[in-house]
DNA sequence: GGCTTTCTTGAGCGATCACTCAAGTATATA
DNA sequence: TATATACTTGAGTGATCGCTCAAGAAAGCC
């Protein structure tokens, strides 16, 4: 009996996510949201029900995205050549909206305030680092790394030079690829 | 024959520093800085003529700070022992009203609406930079450090992991320390 | 004290914010 | 084709945004 959604939910989502990934959450106005997602304030509101859920469902997106291009690199060429070649990766994708990375943006923007959304994009930062620990552990059990170091630091001090870079990139007159290429080789010391 | 204003002006800038400092530009409300500086619109606007050049000027100051600060440490102690200092030092001030760079927050924000205040953010971290390849500089002529890096690229990389210990300093459940000698220690291996 | 000059006050401006809702439209079932 | 059920529309809500300005208060000079 009922009609159908002119629009596919996903899509939707994705736009959403690119736009607060570039503008933050304060910078995007729901004027903006209705003219990359063409819809009206009513659609909006049926659809997703606030602007704050909305980008709770894009930060959710983006956390799930990164996650999953981290696997994948993993899969593919083991777990030392993914984390040498995950920050060119983060910077160098034509297609982002920014190059700086969305839940630092977001925890850097509403921590203050005491968002929610703050403490979501920390949650989902701590689960990268997280992902990064157990790559670190699988190379000191398959002794590609020395085993003198705790794999929960050399995710942190990892994840910490990732963020550095992805802020790098954002300036201009930066060679961001040249920071990529020595965290890439400073893997090699461990 | 005038009046004399009831606030010191110097005071007053900083102040607002630290309010925008920790809650960004749209996260700082004219209502909040009348509260802080205890001064009502007409005031504010007489003394200040915008939120926006207000914001100037708290970064200005913001800059000059933190250029002052590694200037004395370098008198104190030279350019190496100033540089291994610095990140901690970024990082541990209690009355510091947030733990990640201004700058860098600012340049986060801003940069995407190509907003004026983006540019002189990224131009002032830019500033920093150079003073870091000063002091590397100095450092190689000095035999210090090996002399087969650019100095450039070593203030570059320096920079970066800067920003990115201060990202992480901001995490709760972080050991932003740890980070923070890491990145002096590293200095150790040039 | 009177005068001038500056600073302070606070009500209120138009614009924009996130958001609502009654009315209209399209689609699937009967 | 008639009806029921979403979905879409867009004018309009109160609140808050950055900001203005006319009026009043305070301080220096005569």
């Amino acid at each position: 009996m009922p009609r159908k959604p002119n629009h596919d939910r996903a899509e939707l989502i994705d736009r959403a996510r690119d736009l607060f990934w570039r503008q933050g959450w304060a910078g995007t106005s729901l004027k903006d949201l209705e003219a990359v997602l063409k819809m009206k304030p009513g659609s909006f509101y049926a659809a997703f029900g606030s602007k704050e859920a909305l980008f709770e469902l894009a930060l959710d997106k983006y956390a799930e995205d990164g996650a999953g291009r981290l696997a994948e690199l993993v899969e593919a060429h083991g777990p030392m050549a993914a984390l040498k070649r995950y920050p060119e990766l983060a910077i160098c994708r034509q297609e982002a909206p920014a190059k700086a990375c969305m839940l630092s943006k977001t925890l850097l923007e509403l921590q203050a305030h005491g968002h929610p959304l703050a403490k979501r994009a920390s949650a989902h930062l701590m689960g990268m680092e997280e992902q990064f620990a157990v790559l670190f552990a699988r190379m000191q059990r398959d002794g590609e790394i020395a085993a003198e170091h705790d794999p929960k630091s050399l995710a942190r001090r990892y994840q910490s030079d990732l963020l550095g870079l992805r802020v790098s990139a954002e300036r201009e007159g930066i060679d961001a690829h040249a920071i990529a290429r020595e965290i890439a080789e400073g893997l090699d010391r461990l």
